[in-house]
RNA sequence: CGGGCUGUAGCGCAGCUUGGUAGCGCGCUUGACUGGGGGUCAAGAGGUCGACGGUUCGAAUCCGUCCAGCCCGACCA
């Protein structure tokens, strides 16, 4: 048998996908576990990754004229109660604070006291606090649209939990606004669903479909729920932004009022959005391989890191300033709003480590530099996007002033690659018989590699989805914005307006 | 909350059936050799064997109770 090429990360994805998410997340050095079970401690390299999604999306934000605010962690149980649907979506995963005092308890340990006479609940979304201060800040017309966007993290009591894509906190941002009009507010949640699909296309390299939520996924409270799904390399969904319009919903339990040019007292029209730290994890199984995480390079923290071979030279501090001289190059040009991030790794370890973690947290530029380099005025460099082993020698000057050029290329690719697998494993099906052929694995199959995306015709019945969802474990991930031409629903025979997403999701 | 399993060094595990107070791999420290590649060799640091109780001259090992965590189901950004 001959020997597979060593990756550095095992197993590979077609040996068991999951565990290969969960070793790249390790190798790149992005988070581990924590002592309380379902959190996660985000590490430097991984919260870099966050800092930049969270400056361009802030960027977005602020451009589409939303201000930031912070509202408090812990929010009344009273006011969670106050919108039935609501309540009920969230009961089940709620966090509760009771106490306000540890004492020494019999045994030595400290047990909770001063009991709280109302307890409060974490945020596990800050909808029912924010509607609180909405409703206090909206006086008239005049005050509208409020536009309001935090930063925070959320707590959902989850059962089963993987870093980065389900965690019981997590760090997200959600958008609040409240309209004086109904087709404003619609108009402002497709707003900012396409800001989502643009920053995961052009930011992230991540393709995405917009579309609307079916009533089984919906957001609890909300009149609408719109979403972008991505492809993962299992070919399973990933949900990785929602847009919802709570129409009057939410004011209505709040009484967030205002008074129209005509003195008449109405109700405004609220949205929420948000994305959160899962988007690092769309971001792994996007683009990563059996080599660990691929960065695209907007995102990032560093775009080249030069590696100095210095053990041999005669002047080892010749080439440092060689190094130096080329990071400075770098460093004055912009990429996307931002310098050159580059880093001079001269650690004193074997280069064949350190070359390889690099490779495994996905800098999208390495370049190494050594006596024979120097000599010849030039760099040995290699792309994140190509194998590990596929490296050459490019002149200096030439290394040094196609720098963005060749980011940007990376970029596309990465886009192009993604797209690509997305569109191959995205079929047409007209048939219930293709349907479930299409969803069950052949027998034998090491790891569950799913199908990917059916397009089928849907007649919107939520007891065939019902059913679907118990016989194969796939849902309808959305009701595409571009919904195409009519047609028959191959579950009811009934018409249908255009085709939905299938597929088992995260 | 139902069903299965596991707690021994930072991580991953062996030892337990047939009791005699701990071992392996990786990692870590130091040194040497090496040097466009995650290498080789040597020396070293690190553990009240999940907790409590019982049996015993003696318990990681046998018995009991408890605690914690993991996996499979229902729920989910």
């Amino acid at each position: 048998m001959a020997k597979a090429a060593k990756t550095a990360i095992t197993p590979t994805r077609a040996e068991n996908y999951p565990e290969w998410y969960q070793q790249v997340v390790r190798a790149a050095d992005l988070a581990e576990n924590s002592p309380v079970r379902g959190c996660m401690v985000i590490k430097p390299w991984g919260c870099a990754l966050w800092e930049n999604m969270q400056r361009i999306l802030d960027d977005m934000f602020k451009a589409t004229g939303h201000k930031n605010a912070y509202f408090p962690l812990l929010i009344p149980k009273r006011f969670l109660e106050k919108e039935a649907e609501h309540v009920e979506g969230f009961a089940k995963e709620c966090a509760v604070v009771t106490h306000h005092r540890l004492e020494e308890g019999p045994d030595g340990g400290l047990v909770p006291a001063g009991e709280l006479e109302e307890p409060l609940v974490i945020r596990p979304t800050s909808e029912m606090i924010i509607g609180d201060a909405f409703s206090r800040w909206i006086e008239s017309y005049r005050d509208l649209p409020l536009l309001i966007n935090q930063w925070a993290n959320v707590v959902r009591w989850e059962m089963r939990t993987r870093l980065f894509l389900r965690t019981s906190e997590f760090l997200w941002q959600e958008g609040h606004t409240a309209h004086a009009t109904e087709q404003e507010a619609r108009e402002h949640t497709i707003r900012m669903l396409n800001v989502y699909a643009t920053f995961a296309r052009d930011t992230m390299a991540m393709p995405v479909i917009t579309g609307e939520k079916t009533a089984a996924e919906r957001f609890p409270g909300a009149v609408e729920t719109f979403c972008i799904e991505g492809m993962m390399q299992d070919r399973k969904a990933l949900q990785a932004g929602t847009s919802h319009f709570l129409g009057q919903n939410f004011s209505k339990a709040q009484d967030i009022e205002f008074l129209d040019e005509n003195g008449e007292r109405l109700n405004a029209w609220t949205t929420s959005w948000g994305v959160s730290t899962r988007l690092i994890g769309g971001l792994i199984m996007t683009h990563a391989d059996d080599d660990g995480l691929v960065l695209p390079p907007r995102l990032a923290p560093v775009h080249v890191v030069i590696m100095p071979i210095t053990f041999k030279a005669d002047d080892p501090e010749k080439i440092m300033n060689y190094c130096h001289k080329i990071a400075d190059d770098l460093r004055v040009q912009a990429f996307h709003g931002r310098h050159i991030e580059v880093e001079i790794d001269d650690r004193d370890i074997r280069g064949g480590e350190k070359n390889w973690s690099w490779v495994k947290k996905g800098v999208p530029i390495r370049i190494e530099v050594g006596p024979r380099d120097m000599a010849d005025d030039a760099v040995f460099m290699a792309r994140r996007d190509r194998p590990a082993k596929d490296k050459k020698g490019v002149a200096r000057t030439e290394f040094v002033s196609s720098i963005t050029s060749t980011l940007e290329d990376i970029q596309q690719t990465l886009l192009r690659r993604a797209t690509e697998f997305r569109d191959e494993h995205t079929h047409q099906i007209d048939t219930e018989q293709d349907f479930r052929d299409f969803f069950t694995a052949p027998a034998g199959e090491p790891t569950p590699i799913h199908a990917g995306f059916a397009m089928t015709h849907f007649s919107g019945d939520s007891d065939v989805e019902e059913k679907i969802k118990n016989d194969l474990g796939v849902t309808v991930r959305c009701i595409p914005t571009e919904l195409g031409e009519p047609g028959t629903c191959p579950f009811t025979g009934k018409p249908s307006a255009g085709r939905v997403v299938w597929a088992k999701s995260y």
